[in-house]
DNA sequence: TGAGAAAGTAAGTGCTTACTTACTTGTTTG
DNA sequence: CAAACAAGTAAGTAAGCACTTACTTTCTCA
């Protein structure tokens, strides 16, 4: 939730460009994780970011603009970047906890560290906006690709029983998306299951790989 | 998607109040699931269905009583009854299969049946609307507790291995969920993993069984 | 068959929206 | 210190929005 006292920060005063630039950016991350493209606008982004109206679009040419500018934004994001290295030597080692293991925190932790994003993404998917699309076909696709090629070697290797390697990979994505979901949209305060998410990753790992690993 | 030639059916002429109401209210549901509620307009709403944007509001007081009126509406779907009959059949006879597989089978030909009510019913949610809240306080919530008393029940008979219900409900859940958003939001025309409901309810349901069952 | 009821509409209303124009204020620098 | 530029705004505009009013058409049944 967006509350006033965000306004604050905001009315500092005359900012550099790059800095309102990047404040305006982000107080429409906010607004349109919470309220969609279309139930967001362009005056209360201004009045969340302490300026006039004409200053969102100084910096962005239309509210079309400003949306798309958000995935530039967040693509610069460390975070964002798709950190396979770590998972690339466990799967070189044949671990497979640490594999499914690593998959599962990094995600769950990156929904938890930023919920809203995970918002703006079902937003646009839902609104069928080209910014879905691209974090889909880069990152989605990538990790799936990941995952079924290592669900496919380790079933040559004899160690996983055979089945669908994609339907081994959408049954274990589910498992920490679904968990995120849960929280983001239903149970914001953890209610009905309180779960670090360490102890999340390790139970959902520990339930696939007792699926699929041949006894 | 929403074709033009959707129109012609209701240029048909003069209704009876109920068909009407029913007509103006299943468009609705089409324009909301795809635009979410801000992005719908009700003058969208009255030319698809054929009549002019009074006739909208003769037969609901506002826009969002519209809205609202779609809970009613779909309430009385026989579909979105509980059925689970069948699922406490399968729990006394201790068919651990039977309970699992009916359970994903159900949702995911629920899914496949009527994804516009799994699109609404996410708008709703990302825009904290009230429709949402009901649906997942009457329906998920009951799923919820069946399931994890089923596997606590199934725990103590010494059939599963001793993991915190709650979290292995969630896993299955998100198994059967994650797909069924994943093929409404993403693949759409199931490219990337084709695979029947059925071939799909039996492979979650062997991952998590062969996951919780003791050696 | 004709009067009343119900289905339906054309043409608005005032307000909000995305976006613009013409202007002011503050900061830098030769 | 003044010229030049960049940050910032007040006050618009036209189009679109939810919603209303005052009216017409069509059906029903005593």
């Amino acid at each position: 939730m967006i509350r006033e006292t965000d306004i604050i920060e905001a009315a500092a005063g005359r900012m550099s460009r790059d800095a309102r630039r990047v404040q305006i950016l982000e107080v429409a991350i906010k607004l349109f994780s919470q309220r969609g493209f279309s139930g967001t606008t362009t005056k209360e982004i201004a009045r969340l970011a302490g300026v006039s109206e004409a200053m969102v679009f100084k910096h962005f040419a239309n509210k079309q603009e400003l949306y798309s500018a958000i995935l530039d934004h967040k693509a610069c994001d460390r975070q964002f970047q798709n950190r396979f290295e770590d998972l690339v030597k466990k799967a070189e080692a044949k671990d497979d906890y640490g594999v499914f293991y690593t998959m599962a925190l990094n995600a769950l932790r990156n929904h938890s560290e930023d919920g809203d994003f995970m918002r703006l993404m079902l937003h646009s998917a839902l609104e069928e906006h080209e910014l879905a699309r691209m974090f889909f076909e880069s990152f989605i696709t990538d990790m799936y690709r990941f995952l079924s090629d290592y669900i496919r070697q380790r079933q040559a290797d004899g160690a996983f029983r055979e089945i669908e390697p994609l339907i081994v990979v959408r049954s274990f994505m589910g498992m920490f998306v679904h968990h995120s979901l849960y929280n983001i949209l239903w149970d914001k305060g953890q209610k009905i299951l309180t779960i670090s998410d360490e102890d999340a990753a390790r139970n959902f790992t520990e339930i696939l790989l007792n699926g699929i690993t041949k006894k």
